[in-house]
DNA sequence: TATAAAAACTGACAATTATCATATAATAAA
DNA sequence: TTTATTATATGATAATTGTCAGTTTTTATA
């Protein structure tokens, strides 16, 4: 198995600032785990008891509405870290995490990394940094959602997946979600989300093939989400 | 000037996890300012550069959205802390606090707490605890704004309302919000809300007496933010 | 107190969005 | 490949919500 004191992956996040001690602790009780597309990860309700560090894929992170439908609450790819909450307050998850494509994800237990969180001030204040910027995130997803109409949001994302997963040579999204991924994250049904996007397709702000979607209009997408 | 030291509302919140060093560095430093309803505390875009400390009245702190509405995030009271945010990243305030009622604050300079964050463990993990807490609160925010209707969403904010601010003898509620206030909590238009509240008092859930809400019908209010 | 301003309320209507039904296309399984 | 299943798409319609206009009530101010 690969060491930690090594990976790429690690420099992208909070595990940075481990010490090279820390670090190789680490590595030695971390498991590497390969997950499928659409296996469950962790459920609301699992005591999760310990952090994912994500190698490779995404996944998506959701929370099941009373009405029954399932809305996303973020996407997690590469260099991400998962389950930092449950490290901190130590509860079960409210949270599921479902993989959006195949996944490389290792697991490092919580009684081996949490008392860094302590002794680490530079772990911690990373750490700190890091959710208080979720924090910002979630306020300005929250405003997004409660203000703007589908199509606002649904323009909104188009353009956050964009910036988040990249595009190839032709402009085609690196990410493939589901019609019914897409209406869960801008929290419609389905079929809103559906015609939604023909409708950006037919106004030639977007192009569809299947789950590849390449935005052909940015400026117009952007004045869509800004409401013009 | 009141000592930190000797402040019951301190209790309330991380501030108790500092030593009686620190405390009374803290203390020193301190400003006490009193706020008129109404009032901005700060604005999105300001530089907080510290700690607000919640002496007593109650604020709400919103975000403006790009249609020109301010959704307002949370209420925050008695006890609590604001700005905790902008004392981890240093950023401007993406968020605006306005006085909903007449208030006591102090405030405690940015450079005066922001080392004891790397110095003493103890209040950087209630700190993160805060954080954390506030995380998993907003995720429930989230996904109740983008999957439930407008009534579900009073009728969820009633009894929050309930839970955090209570309420006398009389059941009425402690919290006097205008119905612009509450309109812009759920995310709706202010007619939207009144109607609503209108229905309610008709169906005999709630009675409304100016800014005056009592529920009446506390298992019906729950069924209907339940989605039955 | 009188007056002005703001907040609360109501109605009418338009726009948005959800739901249900059904058709077609894509994918997985036999 | 054939079949079954799932995903995507579209139409029709109903329900929800927003907008605008106007009225009444409350609150603030002269």
């Amino acid at each position: 198995m690969s060491k930690c004191e090594q990976c790429i992956v690690r420099q992208l996040n909070s595990l940075k600032s481990l010490t090279k001690d820390e670090l190789i602790r680490v590595s030695s009780c971390k498991t590497s785990r390969t997950i499928k597309k659409g296996e469950v990860i962790f459920d609301e309700g699992d005591h999760i008891n310990g952090l994912f560090c994500i190698s490779d894929g995404v996944c998506k992170v959701s929370k099941m509405s009373s009405n029954g439908r399932d809305q996303i609450i973020y996407l997690v790819k590469k260099g991400d870290i998962l389950g930092e909450r449950s490290l901190i307050n130590d509860e079960a998850a409210n949270l599921k995490a479902t993989a959006i494509n195949d996944m490389e994800v290792c697991f490092i237990p919580r009684e081996e990394i949490v008392s860094d969180l302590s002794k680490n001030p530079n772990f911690s204040m990373n750490i700190l940094k890091d959710l208080a910027d979720s924090l910002k995130k979630a306020d300005n997803v929250l405003v997004d959602m409660a203000q703007k109409t589908v199509k606002q949001r649904l323009a909104e994302m188009l353009i956050n997946l964009d910036t988040k997963f990249g595009h190839d040579t032709d402009n085609v999204l690196n990410i493939h979600l589901s019609r019914e991924d897409i209406a869960n994250i801008i929290g419609t049904a389905t079929e809103s989300a559906i015609r939604l996007l023909s409708e950006f397709k037919k106004e030639k702000i977007i192009s569809l093939k299947g789950k590849n979607i390449t935005i052909i209009n940015t400026p117009k997408l952007k004045k869509i989400a800004q409401g013009f």
